[in-house]
DNA sequence: CCCTGTGAACCTGTTCACAGCG
DNA sequence: CGCTGTGAACAGGTTCACAGGG
């Protein structure tokens, strides 16, 4: 517990979290490292091992209690609270996150999306109304928001990442192929779409 | 050159990519790996260390010349050749990724959609029209397909993974929230978007 | 002199194996 | 006896530093 947690450690909690989420709605109330790690494909001593650096919270000889754990998890990730998040960039992708279900469950609640687009100004997607980008600093501080994802076209990103930031967004969600430059302290977080079918693309050609 | 590359350096190995085609697209000629690495946020060191698992390909001196480290980088990544993709679950997501205009540029052309629900069957999407999931194995095997994207709800991306491994896919990009079980040799990739914002959540949570 | 390629040193993360507790 | 928590051994990646080529 001592030393900080390793970033991969960190995205397997993640993993955990859902898969303790899955076992709490089918009743389930207790899980070892073991069955854990099984239905992860991982080993269980890198469950154990990755769960000890934040805390001691199994039971030896019986595993650990799902909804304490879960519970702990999600104070850890800090999903304990929900947290507002702006979409900026109302295209395919940005519409399809504005409805998505996922987000919810997991205490992300988009709050408010953003375009430059005056077509789309005004028009509702899910449960939020598009506004123009320029209204961003309001809002953000209207709903006190942190987090944001980025669904702008790849010249436009670094725009938008420099509204964020300027708007005091402490992390950010980069769907656009870039590389994005921010403040100091704002984090960002990468999802390339196709890169992540490169990387399928590479593993089925050295298997085959 | 020796040993299997890291699975990181893989990972790098699709930025390097991308920032590439960036810089031909401007019209220059050749990078260090010093302005590459600056990019990217990355090391110099480990820019040149990540390429030489896979081959010589810099001039001492000069640095890496663009287009044919883009050759190069492709060939390794096996995007050198068109891959042909099919989507499966034409949620708002499948919608997304069908129109998605990212793929097409890296080598990846979606060639099929497949759903469940009578009233999708033979709506169009982008260029793509959406067939009932039971005409998967013959549109797999007409268009020689070896990769494919489930953006089905969880419940029914396990389903989805068997049809596609029946249906002698060898790769899975899964965007359903659930670790899927597949035949040996065919490749999972994993997008977990509510994870990805829990990944945020943490770095901004332990920031403030 | 600038820049690559690379062994060697270093650091980080994973696996092992077992002590200790219910 | 089963299962956690954890130091110790190991493996995997990264950084350093420099030899060598244009």
């Amino acid at each position: 517990m001592g030393g900080a947690a390793p970033n991969p450690a960190v995205k397997r909690l993640s993993l955990y979290l859902r898969r303790l989420q899955h076992l709490a709605a089918e009743g389930v109330e207790k899980v070892s490292s073991r069955s854990l790690a099984e239905s992860l494909h991982l080993t269980d001593a890198q469950v154990r091992k990755d769960l000890a650096h934040f805390g001691q919270f199994g039971q030896p000889g019986v595993g650990y209690r799902v909804g304490s754990l879960l519970k702990s998890l999600r104070r850890i990730l800090g999903t304990d609270k929900t947290w507002r998040v702006v979409v900026v960039g109302v295209g395919d992708l940005g519409r399809a996150l504005l409805r998505y279900k996922g987000f919810r469950q997991r205490g992300f609640e988009v709050v408010a999306a953003f375009d430059v687009a005056g077509s789309k100004i005004g028009k509702r997607f899910g449960s939020t109304v598009v506004r123009h980008i320029d209204e961003l600093p309001d809002a953000c501080r209207e709903h006190d928001v942190k987090l944001a994802i980025v669904t702008v076209p790849a010249e436009a990103a670094q725009d938008a990442a420099d509204r964020l930031c300027r708007a005091g967004v402490l992390g950010i969600l980069n769907f656009a192929p870039t590389t994005l430059n921010t403040s100091a302290g704002v984090a960002v977080g990468l999802v390339d779409l196709a890169a992540s079918l490169e990387q399928l693309s590479f593993q089925v050609g050295n298997t085959r």
